[in-house]
DNA sequence: TCGGGTATGTGACCTAGGTTCCAGATGACC
DNA sequence: GGTCATCTGGAACCTAGGTCACATACCCGA
């Protein structure tokens, strides 16, 4: 990719470069690395070195945290768009999330330097509040998942999910069970009671949404 | 309290700053609202104008977060040289967090106006990074806590609670199941156990530890 | 077409924790 | 002391969801 072509794709994705002064975009861009990743890997975890600030141009992360069961949750899901808050934490002198980062899909993303990345930290007042805002999102979307966790049920956050990833899923059980928090069992289970209700249809690793009103109330209800 | 014992308490609560210039100190400590609020009280709620990035300099306050079953779980405690990262939110333009603010006891806080806020952030880079940290702190806090509550028994949290709390705690059983997101009945029983065990004792609003050994056991088992 | 890896269906069973309901205890206030 | 609210103890019961142990079914490459 030429840096024209980089410097488009940047500022479709993050409009907030449009607010920078064009010459600190150009010293940034050059500095920048790309970084690309296939589908399932580990992009960090506990204590990864982590030089700077990544923005995810292509593609998309989950956010999980895994017990020693095996059992795993998804904290959250980074899209194109947005920041790896995460993994950007140690440019500010963090503590360990302890959380891991895998991509759910091949990944294209733009490492800012430190350097680069505090001085538009420093100047631009609307990259302060681009990166801000991302942080208040993450922490209120957590936040929401706490409240998730402890009080809906399982068939709740179930549909919910297959409401929010829209009318086909193509996924494993287990792979939904993971972003739960669940197991495949109880996973399938479920899935299999929506079936039968005629909510879904059922495939290998896909899951097709027929009836979102009545998923929707069961979120509710 | 005069201006002099407030730029005390300040320095001493967050020592952050002190290495902010004296000069833009004192125009913020000029500026700034000294509020008080005693225990039970609401500090901020779904939609509070709150003008001001609020400092707490005494007591402490719980940010937690209710079902419409009536069951509450907290998400985290802001402490004395800690902020109200959520309530200060609004100045930085999120969305909303539909969490609740209450004092555990009576608070002291100091709210930092918008201008002298923007102004800091701008211009003094540890006070950055002391927000930032603030941020990420919290985030860390709330991931951890989903993990707790996707993965650990109840009476592995309530021992952790328990020990976290210091030997004595002087709480009603409802208090302490609200603080994990259960219920009463549910966290008497648990307390009776570690009674029979001889690792707490009960009395009227109080547990104590005994056993600190043991509850730290169950912590990890 | 055969065989091994992966994905799903299904049932029996178990347990943590929630629900309901009530009895006693404690303390505050009149 | 008497009344009332709050707090705690405790049993019976129920349910969601996790665990185990399989049987199938599907896919793909040798």
């Amino acid at each position: 990719m030429n840096p024209q072509q980089l410097r488009a794709l940047l500022l479709e994705r993050f409009p907030v470069f449009s607010e920078v002064d064009p010459a600190a975009l150009a010293e940034m861009l050059r500095d920048a690395q790309v970084l690309r990743a296939p589908a399932g890997s580990i992009l960090f975890d506990a204590k990864q070195p982590c030089r700077g600030f990544p923005l995810l141009l292509e593609g998309s992360v989950h956010v999980m945290k895994a017990a020693r069961s095996g059992r795993e949750i998804v904290l959250y899901r980074v899209d194109p768009g947005q920041g790896c808050i995460l993994s950007g934490g140690c440019l500010l002198g963090h503590t360990d999330y302890s959380a891991t980062g895998i991509a759910e899909s091949d990944v294209m993303l733009i490492s800012i330097p430190p350097a680069q990345f505090n001085a538009l930290m420093l100047e631009c007042e609307p990259f302060r509040r681009f990166i801000f805002g991302m942080y208040g999102e993450r922490l209120a979307e957590v936040m929401e998942l706490v409240e998730e966790v402890a009080f809906r049920k399982l068939d709740s956050r179930l549909a919910q999910l297959l409401i929010h990833r829209g009318p086909v899923i193509e996924a494993t059980h287990q792979k939904l069970a993971d972003e739960l928090g669940s197991v495949r069992e109880i996973v399938s289970r479920l899935l299999r009671s929506f079936e039968q209700r005629g909510w879904v249809k059922l495939e290998r690793e896909r899951v097709s949404v027929l009836d979102p009103k009545s998923l929707a109330a069961q979120v509710r209800g």
